[in-house]
RNA sequence: GGUACCGUGGCCGAGCGGCUAGGCGGUGGUCUGCAAAACCAUAGACAGCGGUUCGAAUCCGCUCGGUACCUCCA
């Protein structure tokens, strides 16, 4: 398996080469959502950022396993530490069952996913059902010697397992710092030092969620389920773990160190984090409740926004930053992405109807590798972009009469467009008028030839009038050289 | 306070020591009955101050500003 792709590890902090463990197949497995809530956002990027990493792993022929979890054991909620799962509230408030909670919102973000062009991972395993993996994880630390249990929870010894191992390997944390700087929480004083994280946790009456264990009625520890559903199904090390850069600290540095504890050795060889979406400036997200949900955004209905703005204008704003930057919302730059995504559509169209000469005036021959660098670089999105508008540029100017290119370059562009802007990038056309409904089109062809009998007349009130109307049910219409076209926004 | 990172033209956003990134917007043109689209041309930037270098947005230091994380929220 041939590649040239380097990606950024941030275990070493530096781009490394892609070198799967077993090629040709390759693990992968990312932090999927918290169902206790609509997606947002900022829900979008890490789902959209390892879409990208899936689909073009896929296209270099590798066989990708990719798992990507549900959340549906919630914890603590921040401002509200009363020792309450977050879904556990929301279904008391609701008066629905957990389960009831988890359901609905797993399926709206499977909706949005889908909106988004999202590919479905592999294997999309549940928290809560793989308890007894859980437990079973716990077991082997405490046998190992690297927790212990308090008051029926069961912590994980950080400052024994420092000793044998590199606590804070992942994060760039130090345990002396760690030590100075922690928070006041409820069971603080089970644990040894403030840094021991819990494994499994007792229950407390208020909470509803909670399972039989050799210690306690309880509920697992935060990071659990990850380290035992990513072994399940991907193996003791596997590939790819991605995921946001905010669970990079306590979360994932927490999954290396519960591997360690009970298999003696690291879990992931690629770490991979996505950067945060900003709003003003700042994360976006649910504690910070600036948050504006997907469902928001497409149907424009919130404050901050100036219209709707379609699944696929989001995927495309979200590509056209690196997934290692954050990215900042604002009307503007949404606007610009869809007028951007517009243009690169139009052209796809556009390919379809050049006149192929006898030579090419220009050479496309090297966008190919420059589309492969721009995404074995790190999957650079922006850039493998960036070269789409240039071809989108020399398209248009074949068109204009300006530059030539032979049949065979012609679909070799098409070819590029249709690999990188659909398979790899995964945007679709929202051009409605793309669908077989012949009745639309036999209306609009007499309704522009009435408007083509006006124009001929000079009756540009007319045809004015019928580009008007036509515009207030959506549908624009624009003269060109070859006569009258349409299509619905 | 600690750790990681960022500060690029009106906006978004690439860039990893020398070569126009790109998109949106602006301006001037071509085309068009008008509009739209398209094309051509054009303006505008590297937070500040030092240093290294033949050469720095890119490396180093300091200053200022901002973000994320810091253990029982996932």
């Amino acid at each position: 398996m041939n590649n040239n792709l380097q990606l950024y590890n941030t275990l070493s902090r530096s781009k490394e080469k892609f070198e799967p463990l077993n090629p040709p197949n390759v693990g992968m497995y990312v932090c999927g959502p918290t169902v206790y809530g609509d997606a947002h956002l900022g829900h979008a990027r890490p789902a959209i950022t390892f879409d990208i990493v899936f689909r073009y792993l896929m296209h270099l022929d590798y066989k990708v396993r990719y798992v990507r979890n549900i959340t549906d054991v919630g914890h603590l909620e921040n401002d509200a530490d009363e020792g309450e799962d977050k879904i556990a509230k929301k279904a008391r408030l609701e008066e629905l069952e957990p389960m009831e909670v988890v359901k609905h919102f797993t399926d709206r973000y499977h909706k949005n996913m889908d909106q988004l062009n999202v590919l479905h991972p592999s294997i999309e395993p549940t928290a809560s059902g793989h308890i007894i993996e859980q437990i079973e994880l716990i077991k082997s630390i405490l046998d190992n010697g690297y927790a212990y249990e308090s008051e029926g929870s069961v912590y994980f010894d950080v400052k024994k397992y420092s000793n044998d191992y590199d606590y804070g390997k992942l994060s760039g944390r130090k345990l002396d710092d760690l030590l100075e700087n922690t928070r006041t929480l409820t069971g603080q004083q089970e644990k040894k030092n403030s840094y021991d994280f819990a494994l499994w946790k007792k229950t407390d009456p208020k909470h509803l969620m909670h399972w039989p264990s050799p210690w306690s009625e309880g509920y697992p520890g935060w990071h659990l389920e990850c380290s035992a559903m990513g072994a399940k199904y991907l193996g003791e090390t596997f590939d790819i773990h991605g995921g946001g850069m905010d669970l990079l600290f306590p979360h994932h540095e927490s999954e290396i160190a519960q591997s360690n504890a009970c298999r003696g050795h690291d879990p992931v060889h690629y770490w991979m984090h996505n950067n945060m979406i900003t709003i003003d400036g700042q994360k976006m997200g649910k504690s910070l409740n600036n948050f504006i949900t997907l469902d928001e955004f497409f149907s424009g209905k919130h404050k901050a926004l100036d219209k709707a703005y379609s699944p696929m204008t989001i995927r495309f704003f979200i590509l056209q930053a690196h997934y290692r930057s954050t990215v900042d919302f604002s009307n503007e730059a949404l606007h610009a992405a869809e007028k951007g995504m517009q243009k690169l559509f139009n052209t796809v169209e556009l390919i379809d109807k050049l006149t192929p000469s006898s030579n090419s005036s220009v050479d496309v021959q090297h966008f190919k590798d420059s589309l492969y660098a721009a995404m074995d670089d790190d999957f650079n999105t922006p850039i493998a972009i960036a070269q789409l508008f240039e071809l989108s540029k020399i398209v248009n100017q074949v068109n204009d009469g300006k530059e030539t290119l032979t049949a065979s370059d012609i679909l070799f562009i098409q070819n590029l467009y249709s690999v990188f802007v659909f398979e790899i990038l995964g945007l679709i056309s929202e051009n409605i008028k793309g669908n077989d409904d012949q009745l639309v089109d036999q209306l609009m062809g007499a309704i522009l030839s009435l408007r083509q009998d006006a124009k001929q007349n000079k009756d540009w009130a007319t045809a004015d009038k019928i580009r008007d109307e036509l515009g207030k049910i959506n549908i624009k219409v624009k003269d060109t050289k070859e006569g009258a076209v349409w299509n619905i926004e």
